[in-house]
DNA sequence: GTCTATACATGGATAGAC
DNA sequence: GTCTATCCATGTATAGAC
């Protein structure tokens, strides 16, 4: 990807890891053209010379961010275990490269919750699913070792992950109220133990 | 707050309602005055006339939405039971009030975890909050009561108030997937009870 | 309170030289 | 591949009549 890996940063990468930022911070329509070129210490032309317009740097961006998140996964799809020390290693270890890739994860973040700006569209749910189905089938193979409770495993699924992006979302937006790493980690332990006392395990919860 | 509730939605409150419609979709620095007025039906200088400036309806969207909160809180913090009634009633409380007022809480969701967008700051957490600080109220009496697993209160709360937030999320940003209002409640019911099977609820979790 | 018409700034994108 | 200079559309906001 990177031409030749000899000189200092390039140009084309200093302007994307600049319009991620920006985009980022200001959202996609509110940044300008002129803004993250003077970041990159370009000029214009560079910019559309290199990825054709706003929406083209816009669109690389999510590409490279869909190789990442697609090796990462399979990076951490390895490893044996219980369906609970397979759940906790997998998102700890998403949790350790987002806290490595705060940037990124923000960017899309804003593409996940945020308003459309103007942007070009993109199939978020392309870069969700491949996690969700991972867990799920962590789930479904729990409940058939009788390790985890037979209730719904799309619910299940849906609880866990739901803690995943709940921590990751408050580390990023209030980092004062944040958990890090180690608060995720107990936040798994209290779902999977439960919040409440004395729960008989053999009651179905009957839906 | 309306004039006298006699003639049809004055001008002023299709503003707001173009607004909060436009600035979710499509973002407050990519939506134009222009579109506003036009989706409202009156011209620039009627916008102008009322609140001053762009940032003028974007702010005055954001008061109504804190004075809404407010009261609904206040309503909802009545009643008696156990904690886990009660965190259940507030939740669906406040999940049913969500479901009327999407447009708002879609607005709202685009502030809190979206760019900046050049958009006017507001205090988010003064929206947070209070929400945060009454649930851990009733965690905390919870576990006093015995009611609640002793751990830390504040852990609880932010585990609860994700599974809120985020069934809320999903069904806003992929209606296809949400799992409604029944679905939170088996939420719940899952965070109570616990993930695992066959937990010893005398052992506690030690850190 | 609401209109028409317009001032003034900024934005995305390109031409053409080097 | 990178620069200077520029085109042209769009955006916010206002002046002034009614």
């Amino acid at each position: 990807m990177s031409p030749s890996m000899s000189d200092d940063r390039t140009a084309r990468e200093r302007l994307l890891v600049a319009a991620v930022e920006l985009f980022t911070v200001r959202g996609y329509a509110a940044t300008s053209v002129r803004e993250i070129v003077e970041a990159a210490e370009v000029t214009k032309p560079v910019l559309y010379y290199h990825f054709g317009s706003k929406e083209g740097i816009y669109l690389e961006i999510l590409a490279e961010l869909r190789r990442r998140l697609g090796s990462l996964l399979a990076d951490l799809a390895a490893g044996e275990g219980g369906a609970r020390a397979r759940i906790e290693r997998l998102f700890l270890g998403i949790y350790d490269e987002f806290e490595q890739q705060a940037p990124l994860v923000r960017f899309l973040n804003g593409i996940l919750w945020g308003p459309t700006q103007g942007a070009p569209p993109f199939d978020v749910e392309s870069l969700h699913r491949p996690l969700h189905d991972h867990v799920q089938a962590i789930v479904v193979e729990g409940i058939a070792r009788g390790e985890l409770r037979p209730a719904d495993p799309e619910e299940i699924t849906i609880a866990l992950v739901a803690l995943l992006a709940f921590s990751m979302d408050l580390q990023l937006c209030h980092p004062d109220w944040g958990l890090g790493r180690t608060g995720l980690a107990r936040l798994l332990d209290l779902a999977f133990t439960g919040v409440a006392v004395a729960t008989p395990a053999v009651q179905e919860t009957s839906r």
